[in-house]
DNA sequence: TTAACATATGAACAATCATTCATATGTATA
DNA sequence: TATACATATGAATGATTGTTCATATGTTAA
């Protein structure tokens, strides 16, 4: 153990061989990132919202901002957030962008922490 | 409808049984906002790591500290928002507190993120 | 009871973030 | 092409949040 390591408490030398094996387990920094990101998407009402509306029906911006009773540069915003997540993706249809669930993820993401709070 | 409402694209009255339709199927307020709060407590690595630290086995928090080399008092910051989401407990064991996960939701929902993540 | 250990917590600060406002970009229609 | 519609976006702001620091609380052993 190097010099400069923490050791935190009494017991350290007893408990250094979890802490080693957890290490080893433990996804990459990247991996980690990547998943508090993705669920940072999901920490936020007005997103979940908007993936709720879309579980129902594909829709365009102005009527997810109707639905909401939110402004469309606010709804804009965040669909920006769920598009790079990838969570939901867009088409065009004249004027108008489509927008929808990306993949069944979510439903089993949501439906979970549905759920866990509904215990 | 209401004089007041927002009127924000012209196809108003055309979408307007669908906005009423999703409107009929979202969530409680409350719902939706439990839901937002629980996710966000996965949005933040440091409490990602915690997690899959717990997966592998119960710790006391200087252990926790010592894995994720970072100071009790950040950790045991982090360990009380997980205990009021409810996603892990605590057991007195001495002087230490040793914390586990409470239920089984955790690790579908991390699962879930992780395959997302990886597609 | 006193000292040492283990954990918890309040205040403060820097960083992050959701919304608003103003405006730019893209599309269809007259 | 000119205008109106639909969406996207940059900057600004108020609010939220993770960590640090100092210290308090709780537990054990001498």
């Amino acid at each position: 153990m190097a010099l400069n390591d923490v050791e935190l408490c009494q017991e350290h030398a007893v408990h250094m061989k979890l802490v080693n094996r957890i290490n080893h387990e433990m996804p990459s920094e990247d991996d980690l990132y990547d998943l508090a990101e993705l669920f940072k998407v999901f920490g936020d009402s007005t997103r979940i919202k908007i993936l709720f509306a879309l579980f129902e029906s594909e829709m365009c911006v102005c009527d997810i901002a109707e639905t909401l009773g939110m402004t469309q540069s606010a709804i804009s915003h965040q669909l920006k957030i769920l598009k790079q997540s990838k969570l939901v993706s867009n088409k065009r249809d004249g004027k108008s962008m489509i927008y929808f669930l990306a993949d069944e993820h979510v439903r089993t993401i949501i439906g979970q922490g549905m759920s866990h709070i509904k215990e």
